[in-house]
DNA sequence: ACGGACATACCAAGAACAGGGGATGGCAGC
DNA sequence: GCTGCCATCCCCTGTTCTTGGTATGTCCGT
């Protein structure tokens, strides 16, 4: 019975077509499954702004609203949590998985206060490509259906492959491409070293490291060293293996 | 029944404190699950050099030796369709995902010359720390266990899970906390903005901006924006999908 | 009531960087 | 041979950052 719920929202699915179609597909199995709520959110990054990506849910409307206060702020802590975890995750995990600020908890209060308790976030991430969450909540007063979580985990992910399917056909991915040069400077740039560190380091001037650097911006688009760092993250252009356990090695 | 088989793994890999001990679990629960052979492999994200990862297998050890030489020309049509999908999927669905080269088609055939028929791989992407996938395969002559797959992806979800643990202990001893305020400097530093940039949009004074980023970069202790951005980054002080966004956005 | 953490604000010196110029040589592809 | 890309080096101007201070007021816990 359990694997056929699976199987039946995975035929569910084949024949959505629409934002609308997968919303009410999830409304409905996040209801089967014992939740209160749901919300998928699927960014794509394609650069242009004509993709912005697909956010469905059906949380209660105050909660909504004040919700971009704190995305102003960037300060999501479930959202955080999704870089940090292979399968989805309790929120009551969420203080194991990252430290929490006081903002943070301050917002899940502020959630319980708008009807949203506690829930279960699926994350997903393509490199370059596009990154996703599906989550499954319950009202304040209830508790996460805990024998359903592995079905939520298989649902989630369905449901983010068949949002990833209705966005745009994949155009051209235009992943930037540094030089070994540029990406070299890059990874002792978010080392944390200066361009001149650098250019001793790498044995060439000072002036020529700025330059790389100037040069890597421009491909990315970017105008600042942070900004430049975050996006080489961000694409697996290098890993945070080439920068952190560097400083124990020094 | 099929609930219980995800959450008695699940259960088992608690107990898991090694990689040999993840390899015979995964063993065994490929079995039971109609499977002749699993493959785990778990890439600490590292751009360059090759990092310290795992490798967990079943495979024939003629396929694992033929196997190197196609790694090499980093030419494995599975790996190149686990950037492209948030699901597990079939290998025979690789056509659909990705345009096969001949040298694909070739592998595949290798495959199946030394035992390796066709199979199922999850995998699963976290920007900047780690990339991995598990795959459970079949003998050339069978079939894949469709009715199973629902679990596989499961059950592959919590092995990488758990090879994902046993890697570097990110021990939580010393986590710096910052302040919401110097969080908050810190996320729109990171998304790009100059410290006086950061002022108007908090609505406060520049120096007040500096003062909070001079104060998180002394909790962190580093001397650089980069730098404090990397590691409240890899920390999970701020997360990826608080500064990406923006990019676009401004 | 006091210390401690926090947010706010300001000053000043020097290093570092962003953005704009050029210029040279090497090397691959057509 | 020409073109394009890459790596290297150089200059300049103005801005931003880093680092060292000081100072005020609030709020919290004890």
């Amino acid at each position: 019975m359990y694997a056929n719920f699976a199987e039946e929202f995975a035929t569910e699915l084949i024949n959505v077509q629409s934002d609308t179609e997968l919303s009410d597909a999830l409304a409905g199995v996040s209801r089967r499954l014992g939740f209160d709520h749901f919300a998928l959110s699927l960014e794509l990054r394609s650069g242009s702004r004509e993709a912005p990506g697909l956010l469905l849910h059906d949380y209660p409307d105050e909660w909504a609203k004040v919700y971009v206060t704190f995305d102003l702020a960037g300060q999501d802590p479930v959202r955080r949590a999704c870089d940090k975890s292979f399968i989805g995750f309790a929120w009551e995990m969420l203080e194991q998985m990252i430290p929490l600020t006081r903002g943070d908890r301050q917002m899940l209060t502020v959630g319980k206060e708008c009807g949203i308790g506690t829930g279960y976030t699926v994350p997903r991430h393509l490199p370059g490509l596009a990154r996703g969450t599906c989550t499954f909540a319950v009202s304040p007063d209830k508790d996460l259906p805990r024998c359903r979580l592995a079905l939520a985990e298989i649902v989630g992910t369905l449901a983010l492959s068949c949002a990833l399917a209705l966005g745009p056909s994949r155009g051209a991915e235009t992943v930037p491409v540094l030089s070994d040069r540029q990406r070299e400077c890059l990874v002792w740039t978010a080392r944390g070293k200066t361009a001149a560190e650098t250019a001793i380091i790498l044995g060439i001037g000072t002036e020529t490291v700025i330059q790389h650097l100037k040069m890597a911006r421009e491909r990315y688009q970017v105008h600042c060293k942070q900004s430049l760092v975050v996006a080489a993250l961000f694409d697996g252009l290098i890993g945070f293996a080439d920068i952190i356990r560097w400083r124990d090695a020094d």
